[in-house]
DNA sequence: TCCATTCACTTCAAGACTCGAAGCATCGAA
DNA sequence: TTCGATGCTTCGAGTCTTGAAGTGAATGGA
């Protein structure tokens, strides 16, 4: 197999990843934000039902003190409230506060216009699309989200 | 501009980078590593001359105290040694100690073998290279690199 | 119904990571 | 030779991450 271009692809990855972060620093230092809770607040989209404590470890990949903490971040940034989930009141559901909608929308642009990816054609993000699509298909706890 | 493709393939890369620090963690633990000490493991390249401190700064996007208590855990492991820079004696040039090039080799070889990437063929490889070294080479900071 | 078990989350302690400010030795230019 | 810049380290503070132990709520079987 390829070992030579695997190589090249996920150093890539790796680097505009790392990358990206960096370049929206800035942006999300202005709200007290950092990757990790940024991550947390990309995760909660507002379109959709609210995401539990669990749903959301799950997502992150991280176990349930760690997202407690994360979550407590955002809760006393006022971006973010806890709610009891009335069919299972063990759960806690994580909702957007007004504020944490305008953020969260804010820094998403953020995100999109200083990433270097933008600089890809309609054409090519359409072909980066559909191979990275192809990956996240291949992989269950990717396949599963959202 | 395709804004809704450009919001798939961040969160795509973003995906796939998270899912695959976590395939791999295990690997990491067993040698007392974690994603920030592999990622500097990882960008020193036994095949070249051994990067400073400061280079090494460059690579990961951190600053040099980050840099310094990262280096003191390859250093405390065993997997690279600080030396001065004969050129320039206040800069340490990091060398791979054997063991180093062993744990470093073997790690990557991990990734590979797990990073959700692996499953593209050849050709899909090959594309997804091409798409993103374009991305590289338009950006100073990540062309910059090795 | 009762009780044990499981589940979702929190608390705590310990360690890892990250940054900025201040300090030290070295370098390079004037 | 001197002075400012450079490369790195130290320190303090705050953030992130984990595992073990604890709480209250659901669930299933007697």
């Amino acid at each position: 197999m390829g070992a030579r271009e695997l190589t090249a692809v996920v150093a890539a990855t790796n680097d505009i990843w790392t990358r990206t972060n960096d370049l929206i620093g800035q942006a999300l230092a202005g709200h007290r934000l950092t990757p990790a809770t940024f991550q947390a607040l990309w995760v909660i989209d507002p379109d959709e039902p609210p995401p539990s404590m669990k749903v959301m470890a799950e997502r992150l990949y991280c176990n349930a003190s760690n997202l407690t903490f994360i979550t407590n971040q955002l809760v006393e940034r006022g971006l973010v409230e806890r709610t009891v989930d009335p069919a299972n009141r063990r759960s806690r559901l994580l909702v957007l506060t007004a504020e944490g909608r305008r953020v969260r929308d804010e820094l998403l642009r953020t995100a999109l216009e200083k990433t270097p990816l933008a600089v890809l054609s309609d054409d090519e993000l359409r072909q980066l699309s559909t191979l990275l699509s192809r990956v996240i298909q291949s992989d269950p706890a990717l396949r599963h989200r959202s």
